[in-house]
DNA sequence: TAGAATATCCGAATATTTAAATATTTTGGT
DNA sequence: ACCAAAATATTTAAATATTCGGATATTCTA
């Protein structure tokens, strides 16, 4: 695999490895959602989450259509979803090991 | 969705957010492989390696096992292979996006 | 216990994140 | 067409984080 490739793919999850970001997309997961909308689901200043929005539109994870006042934003391919969720289950397993580890050390005491 | 949760996602994104670790991820797809393999097949420094090899163990991403004189590393979680796909077959579509356009706007010329 | 393998420390260069302040864009009413 | 207001975007700067390889340290085996 040629190296450019681990650099845009690195780009790619940079994109993600935030939390704003990663709020952003759970709530595009099956819906359009306007920017003032966005701000008040995670209550995050308005300001953040038009740049967080800008990044994405960069990186070309998100489309944008306006309409009327409002420009709606929707995820550019929703097999993002996936790739997110799988994360979310490790992330999950993970804790879970934790805890039968925090368990294991309370019960040697 | 929890805040915390797209905080510690966030930072298994982060993780995967490097070149170096996305290279050494795919080179422990379906091989253990100790540190020196990986300093040759990345032609990339030990120091470097070692240290990217060091945060994959911290966020848990990878196991280790000494056998003689190697430690040989491989993936904790070997569905991360699955997202890390998905990702890749997006910068694949993005790219090809690129060259239809860039195709378009030659003709147009 | 020498030497091979791996890990850590360091510091300079670079990148990211945030909200306040400000700017831009577009609508809807007249 | 013009204007006020709503919606969204951009600029800024300080705080914080990341990355790299050389130098060095540590760990373990044979």
């Amino acid at each position: 695999m040629n190296k450019k490739v681990y650099k845009i793919h690195s780009e790619i999850c940079k994109t993600l490895s935030n939390p704003v970001r990663l709020e952003v997309i759970n709530l595009l997961r099956n819906k359009k959602r306007s920017v003032g909308e966005l701000v008040n689901l995670t209550k995050i200043s308005q300001s953040t989450i038009s740049q967080h929005l800008t990044i994405l539109r960069q990186k070309n994870l998100v489309l944008t259509k306006r309409k009327g006042k409002n420009i709606y934003y929707s995820l550019a391919y929703p097999e993002m979803i996936k790739a997110c969720d799988i994360m979310r289950n490790i992330l999950f397993k993970q804790l879970k090991k934790n805890e039968k580890l925090v368990q294991k050390i309370r019960r040697g005491k």
